[in-house]
DNA sequence: AAATAATGTTAGGCGAATCTAACAAATATT
DNA sequence: AATATTTGTTAGATTCGCCTAACATTATTT
């Protein structure tokens, strides 16, 4: 049995390594500076994780997560998105007040609450930011996507995800009228700076590149990617 | 901000102390055989909890929670007994497997989240095993009860107490297969001598009025004491 | 290549929550 | 009242997760 603690470096490494492709794995101070710890603090655990098989970690190497580690990772992601998906759906949270409350459920032990949950919710594949909810084998399907700023002006695409999930991001979203699922056309875009003009629910905005890139979109003629983030 | 453990003692303080009438407060010894903790680590507990103004503590006296501490007592048992009732009725889960996991559920900190859960579940007064949920301000509504010579054929009914304390009686209750908690269903009433047929947990038993007279029980759709038990 | 900067490690310490073992006080028994 | 039993306390040790400060290694820059 994991300690919060351990599951949270797991995540962390999960992160820093797959997600962000970070692929050659993670430094100390990267994965102390993730978790807001000091790097010595990450040093004893990873030391401490890697006595437990989960961590391959080398003296002044780059860390990264065993096959367990990662199934073990996987899950608790897995918990997170669920949870998030629930208090979304079902408890009408709103987008940006989900992350906080998952950081504390995605902990729960009971491998049947998680089950139960997913068939509850009907087995989701995103949760409300957008990103992919592994599923109870711990398969992540991608899917193909792109940032807002990446799109083709005269487009049409269908937000799906932030990446940035800081409230300050999440409210500003809102704030220009845009939601998860949302069908986005690219009206304009300036040579010069950048600027997109968009177009959401009927009204038009102007965003900027930082704000665009941090929008993740997809398109409905996009093919879903059939390739697995493996688990092994 | 409260540790998973302390808000575990304050729990552990409620059951023993309101819950079991005990009024003059808990021994340390008694509060640590409640937590599956030896003596020590308990007193240690209290004296933190009274620096902490949450408990009442003498050296070599019983401990009682004070005002602050059983207001958080009490908001961990509704945390609790709302996550039962959610796991029950939403998720489909076995009476007797929600206790285990609110265990743990009950320890998240959110505000919101119990509110909106209280919301979504249709504010529940009484959670799967029958015991009453306290509401949002903290005011446990207490339940009526009959015995079960009074429950009418038919009905059905949940065991919360014995009138009789007897050695005697208790195992005859025992040997009868009945538990507190257990659901009763009434099947008949012998107009004659009043011997009771009932079943519960799948088995059927005939009772006398001498027994049936001395089992409390209460039912779903009792009308609700207005008499509250004051957090005060 | 040498100096500097960035990154990673070790050693020692701290608070929380637990334990064991020894002791002290209160209660019950003879 | 003296003794025995139960109950409660104290002292000292351990593990976990964190820290700071000093040191070591690796990478970068001049």
């Amino acid at each position: 049995m994991l300690s919060f603690t351990e599951e949270n470096y797991l995540k962390a490494l999960l992160r820093l390594t797959i997600e962000k492709g970070n692929k050659d794995g993670a430094g100390t101070n990267e994965l102390a500076e993730h978790l807001n710890l000091k790097p010595a603090t990450a040093n004893d655990m990873l030391k401490k994780l890697k006595e437990k098989k989960l961590v391959d970690y080398e003296k002044y190497g780059k860390s990264t997560l065993t096959k367990d580690g990662k199934r073990l990772a996987i899950d608790v992601v897995r918990k997170h998105r669920l949870w998030e998906t629930f208090l979304f759906e079902k408890l009408a949270f709103e987008w940006d007040e989900v992350h906080e409350v998952a950081e504390q459920l995605e902990h729960i032990q009971s491998r049947k609450l998680v089950d139960k949950l997913d068939e509850f919710l009907g087995y989701p594949g995103f949760d409300p930011h957008g990103d992919v909810i592994p599923n109870a084998r711990g398969e992540m399907l991608a899917r193909l996507t792109k940032t807002l700023h990446e799109e083709e002006v005269g487009h049409e695409c269908i937000m799906v995800g932030v990446k940035d999930n800081s409230a300050a991001f999440l409210q500003y979203v809102n704030q220009v009228g845009l939601k998860i699922n949302d069908h986005i056309r690219v009206l304009s875009k300036q040579p010069y700076d950048d600027l997109l003009e968009i177009e959401a629910n009927g009204k038009k905005s102007n965003v900027s590149p930082r704000f665009s890139e941090n929008i993740v979109i997809t398109c409905p003629d996009c093919e879903r990617k059939k390739s697995k983030i493996k688990t092994a």
